[in-house]
DNA sequence: TGAAATGTTGGGGCG
DNA sequence: ACGCCCCAACATTTC
């Protein structure tokens, strides 16, 4: 009896052992070769800084326990056609396996390098690893793409009553040869000039984080998690979102999850339903971007092609920076670029304010979130952006303008979030912790706030604001 | 997964 | 005792 020739698992968003439908096939039928590609030129969009910084973590973890089962990951650079190419002249495989990807760039991309292998003699095998259901099997009755989400969650809904995780046990792994690989950390994946990653230290990348994350949400996060949610302060949303994006745990692995959390009665049937519901939009919006691809850089709704968005550089960068004088956008803001993560509910105020405050086009707000978020997603972060813009599918009504004073005092009474990444603020009292503007001077001076010098005035008045852009939004 | 403007109601102060 | 007014509280509509 000979050993089978090795199989290439070529790793990309699917950054887990358990779980992994490509990485499973494949171990079945013999030994492995684990193989990760960084391409930096063609197919889907380039990383942003701190979703590098992401990989690199996620890829040491998974090395790590690559290694210990004695399959070494293998890292490599270059066209991801001529890599595997490589990898599998080197290993004498004859087969590679991987899971799908769903964004325009990717398919285009991965569509070409499985004819071209399979011209040269390999079999290639794919599968979905990252979503509950493949875009294609979610119909109306129509035939067509659900555009609207609330019939697309009922139906997505339905068909998900019994779904389990391929498999939730680490997979029997055989190595093969260990070819060449390069050394992660000659790929420069740490954020240089600057290096903002001081902060990221909570976050724990790679499979065994993602479960831990999991099992602590599970554990208490998801009692009140309807209200809970919406509170920055209370940090009880489950902060999945790196690890899914990722793959290093699969929707799969935490819909089970959750489902069983209900059955065993450890999480209120409310609570539960509220956060698959999340994990609902981020299904709807990779669901959208594969049917409607232009979405990555169109309004959905195509009579934004040429709305009047304004340049206004010093705002953005007011923005960026956390200075806009609004204490809960900037609270957000500083908490981005602090830990790479953004509060739900934040993220809706501060893209508001960036879209319809400042008129900023939502693409500029798309690529800060693109580069700082340690949980990127080009679906969720596209989709996110024009559902706040008013152009996307299902999107909020175009007058709909959160004020970032009322979001504050309602979602972060007690101004706990605000005291906290805006510490010059944090003596203010609650009254007026979410418009210092208005305090009485002796107020701001016993909390020694000077406005225009510790902390900045507002850089718009929201009343002219809000009505500049419904003027605006009115011409469409 | 808003907010503001406008409309309606009902209780209490007051002549 | 009664009606008028005020306005908070809530509801509806409009943007």
């Amino acid at each position: 009896m000979s050993t089978p020739p090795p199989a290439v698992v070529w790793f990309r968003n699917d950054l887990r052992l358990r779980d992994n439908p490509a990485l499973a096939a494949a171990a079945t039928r013999g030994p492995i070769i684990p193989l990760f590609i960084l391409d930096d030129g063609g197919g889907p969009r380039a990383l942003g800084a701190a979703s590098r910084w992401w990989l690199g973590r996620s890829l040491a973890a998974l090395a790590s326990e690559l290694a210990a089962l004695g399959a070494p990951l293998i890292l490599r650079r270059g066209p991801c056609l001529q890599v595997l190419r490589d990898v599998a002249a080197e290993s004498g495989a004859r087969t590679a396996y991987w899971n799908r990807q769903y964004d325009a760039a990717s398919i285009a991309r991965d569509t070409e390098i499985k004819a071209a292998l399979t011209d040269e003699g390999l079999d290639c095998h794919t599968y979905n690893g990252s979503l509950l259901h493949e875009p294609w099997k979610v119909k109306t009755s129509a035939g067509g793409p659900y555009r609207v989400f609330t019939p697309y969650w009922r139906a997505v809904r339905a068909m998900s009553a019994n779904l389990a995780p391929a498999a939730g046990v680490l997979p029997a792994v055989v190595g093969a040869a260990t070819l060449r690989s390069e050394r992660l950390g000659s790929w420069r994946l740490h954020p240089c000039q600057p290096d903002w990653s001081a902060g990221f230290g909570d976050w724990r990348p790679g499979e065994a984080g993602a479960m831990a994350r999991l099992d602590a949400f599970l554990d208490d996060g998801a009692a009140d998690y309807v209200h809970g949610r919406d509170r920055p302060g209370a940090e009880r949303t489950s902060r999945l979102s790196p690890h899914l994006r990722f793959g290093e745990i699969s929707p799969h692995r935490v819909w089970a999850a959750v489902q069983s959390a209900v059955a065993r009665g450890d999480a209120p049937e409310p609570q539960a339903e509220a956060f698959l519901r999340e994990l609902g939009w981020r299904e709807f919006n990779h669901h959208l971007l594969f049917h409607f691809p232009l979405i990555q850089t169109n309004g959905f709704n195509p009579r934004f092609a040429d709305f009047a968005w304004r340049e206004d550089t010093e705002g953005l960068n007011a923005w960026r920076g956390g200075r806009t004088g609004f204490p809960i956008v900037d609270a957000g803001m500083r908490q981005l670029w602090a830990t790479g993560w953004m509060h739900n509910r934040v993220r809706m105020i501060a893209a508001s304010f960036l879209v319809k405050d400042l008129m900023v086009d939502w693409r500029r707000g798309e690529a800060w979130f693109w580069d700082t978020l340690l949980d990127a997603d080009l679906a969720n972060n596209v989709c996110g952006w024009q559902w706040v813009a008013g152009c996307g599918a299902d999107a909020a009504p175009y007058f709909r303008v959160f004020n970032p004073v009322l979001q504050g005092e309602k979602f972060d009474p007690s101004g706990d979030y605000v005291r906290r990444w805006v510490p010059e603020l944090a003596r203010l009292p609650n009254a007026c912790i979410h418009q210092p503007w208005r305090a009485e001077s002796d107020i701001l001076a016993a909390a020694g706030v000077r406005l225009g010098e510790t902390y900045p005035f507002p850089i718009v008045d929201h009343g002219e604001a809000r009505n500049r852009a419904l003027a605006a939004y009115e011409r469409l």
